[in-house]
DNA sequence: GATTCGGTTTACCATACAGTAAATTTTTAA
DNA sequence: TTAAAAATTTACTGTATGGTAAACCGAATC
């Protein structure tokens, strides 16, 4: 976010509206900017030609091309995880049936514009392990993530419905598959790459959890 | 690859020795500036600066950044295939532990070269959902990256060493966890991700493999 | 030993790009 | 209603970057 310099931009509580409905606007405009060219070649142009106001705005709005982006990462990472919904008193087998297919294939009713923020989301992250801070921004992320998997997992076992597996190597490795899924879906065109994920968790990897039936 | 305009480039067999080194110079070259600043932020002259030849060079060997960065994805591609070796007369069991293996943590004795090759290479995955070529190419070799898994996972069950289950959906899950392992420890530092990517496929996927013992 | 030709260097260019400054409009507050 | 502040636009700039042209070098070939 930008400050300007001098008496400083005004604190967070005191934000015009407008202010921030522009920044929103900038966000959604530097989505779709990403979208369309990828992370390597975007231009600030580019996201100003997505947008209905200049592209100097954004200077003023945030400070210059690697402040925006990196509040475009954490506005990234709410959406996904806003987007998120699970029932609270399913029973765990529910929840985390739920859970993966939201991760594999997004919220429903939404599935294009899934995949279009599935492929900005994944360059972002391929694109952290040159940076630092974008780097640690993932990583809280990610362990909220894969935390809510495990946590179900957890609770499962608690209550005996699951095998007492090691939660955690188990949680792990299914966020592993479906990161690879969605990240092969983008890369590599595998359409069915989702689906397939999801049977194969169900066949090779859930199975671990339902021994006794 | 640069074909001059006018009379065509030499062809192939008849290139020069030293035409073939400075092209491998300019590959390895390529290979470090990629490795040091990120695919997005890769110039050219970054390149120039990790050979002992001028930048200007590369102008003559390659047809722009573009046709580089393409032959240098099949350079890489090359090198991930050939570092690959395996006894053939392993059993698929051990076959499989040691493709695997390979996969995770590079050929033995070549660790830290690993990772740096994993770094480039996953980013020039990711990168390749925006250029069809380059998924084009990235598709043919992963076909056969993860055909060699499954293949094994085949000739397992015909000599009834495994459980006879869904080899490409196996082999495919394999794949997608040994990927998404690499991804993270590079994008997240997750030093483990590896190790611990190892211990989940043996305990909750080769599992269904091995189900008589 | 002159000449050709592949390969390399030096010097240079066009332009694309992020960013800035000042003018202008819109909103807020008195 | 007016003055101040915030937000946006128009016009511009500095420079980083990919690429080119012509000179230069060294090893084959005649």
């Amino acid at each position: 976010m930008c400050l300007t310099v001098g008496e400083g931009r005004m604190s967070d509580s005191r934000e015009t509206v407008s202010s921030k409905d522009t920044e929103e606007v900038i966000m959604e405009a530097t989505f779709r900017a990403l979208s369309k060219h990828g992370y390597t070649d975007l231009r600030m142009r580019d996201i100003g030609e997505e947008m209905d106001l200049t592209r100097q705005v954004i200077h003023y709005h945030f400070d210059g091309k690697y402040d925006l982006l990196s509040s475009f990462l954490e506005y990234v990472i709410d959406q996904y995880e806003g987007s998120v919904e699970v029932d609270a008193d399913d029973d765990p087998r529910s929840e985390l049936d739920a859970r993966i297919d939201q991760c594999l294939f997004g919220p429903e009713f939404e599935e294009f514009s899934h995949w279009e923020r599935m492929k900005v989301y994944h360059e972002l992250y391929t694109h952290a392990q040159n940076d630092g801070d974008h780097r640690e921004i993932f990583n809280e992320h990610y362990d909220r993530v894969r935390g809510s998997i495990i946590e179900v997992v957890e609770d499962g076992i608690e209550t005996g419905e699951f095998e007492p597996v090691d939660a955690e190597r188990m949680g792990q490795l299914i966020t592993d598959v479906i990161h690879a899924a969605r990240g092969r879906r983008m890369a590599l065109g595998h359409e069915d790459a989702p689906a397939e994920a999801r049977k194969a968790i169900d066949q090779f990897v859930l199975d671990s959890l339902y021994a006794d039936d």
